[in-house]
DNA sequence: GTGGTCTAGACCACT
DNA sequence: GTGGTCTAGACCACG
């Protein structure tokens, strides 16, 4: 893991989501024990009370929960991980529909370009 | 023109991409008269320089020309602007993929999280 | 290095001028590093930001690349140098002629001088 | 006459070398009588004691005669007309040769730079 | 007034 | 040490 950071945004938001990425892409299962906050932190070179300030972010969402002496895991609920997927997936069309509107182009060029992209893509 | 800038990169080529962003969306009309360089340097709040160098990179796009001594202009070739247009939106498209895709979302989701969001923005 | 300069261009025109001769020349060989921008600045009596920018003008023809913290080299695709070296020949080619012309010659006037002044050079 | 200075050289000699190539050009023919010294050098721009020494320079070289009370003529010898441009046809051709060497290019290069620009030309 | 060039000097990230 | 960026301020040609 590792973290570029962006001086414009808190550090434990970064994490937060680089972390929420993660998870929703499957690259953490659901039931999956996570390292030791400290080991987190250690890895993404940052404080370890950043890291947790990410990670309470994550359970607040009820990406992962908390076994007190245990550890964190990431959430069985396979559901919730499905919905914040569904979230940041919606959020990067949104985005991508803006972009592509102040570039002066609808929602139909949107499209028409995405599919360019696509093929592209598979050749 | 208000600008916030990104501490990652460096001013003028945010700049030049804000400009080149408002003379593809059709905000100045080919063979229009862009203000002076010190005027987009004082509402941009930079110095004359910066502003200088990133209108230099919209010249070498062939995005803009200079009259010497009567200021700089969009360019009348509109092919040009159309090109520049092309690019940008086919580069929005893969980063849009790409996006997706670190979300473990294929092209089809991609589309098909594109049609929900324009029909979310219609209502 | 010693550059003279010329009082109605650029100097950093003319230093860009100056390094793609010598590139193209062969006095440097591909994948040669360049002096530092300072130390070249230094050799050229000039501000190193002038430099900088004669050097920006080479790098975006291609003829040279930077290792950001490492220094300038020049290209190793020998192909890109042969291309500029026509390119030069063929304004020098230009030029001739017109030079020429100005003096009432026409283009075999201008070939029967160049083998005349080559046979001179021989001698 | 739009003379325009380098600020490098003594002014006159350019003065000198812009009329030289005219006379032979053929821009006048032999027994031509020149403006008045007073004229030419309003129509240079510069001062009738500048153009004075430019005229100087070509009498002494043979190719003007002065009148005492007349003025100023081109020379009726053909033959040093003839020989000045091929002074000057000379001149270029060395310096054409010296570019292209400084290219890394042989005189056989130049020579066939030399007809592929005479093509283009034609075309 | 316009754009363009140049210098001087500072600061940054990277290694 | 390297390249890169940015600012401040001056000067020039052109009209």
């Amino acid at each position: 893991m590792d973290f570029q950071f962006d001086n414009e945004r808190p550090i434990w938001l970064q994490l937060a989501d680089a972390l929420r990425k993660q998870i929703v892409a499957g690259q953490f299962l659901p039931g999956d024990r996570l390292s030791s906050v400290r080991d987190l932190a250690l890895q993404a070179k940052v404080n370890p009370n950043t890291m947790q300030k990410a990670l309470s972010e994550l359970e607040s969402a009820g990406l992962i929960f908390t076994e007190r002496t245990n550890g964190k895991f990431v959430t069985n609920d396979s559901r919730a991980i499905e919905a914040a997927r569904h979230a940041l997936a919606e959020a990067q069309a949104k985005r991508y529909l803006d972009e592509m509107q102040s570039l002066g182009l609808s929602p139909a060029d949107a499209a028409a370009y995405l599919t360019t992209a696509t093929t592209d893509r598979r050749e």
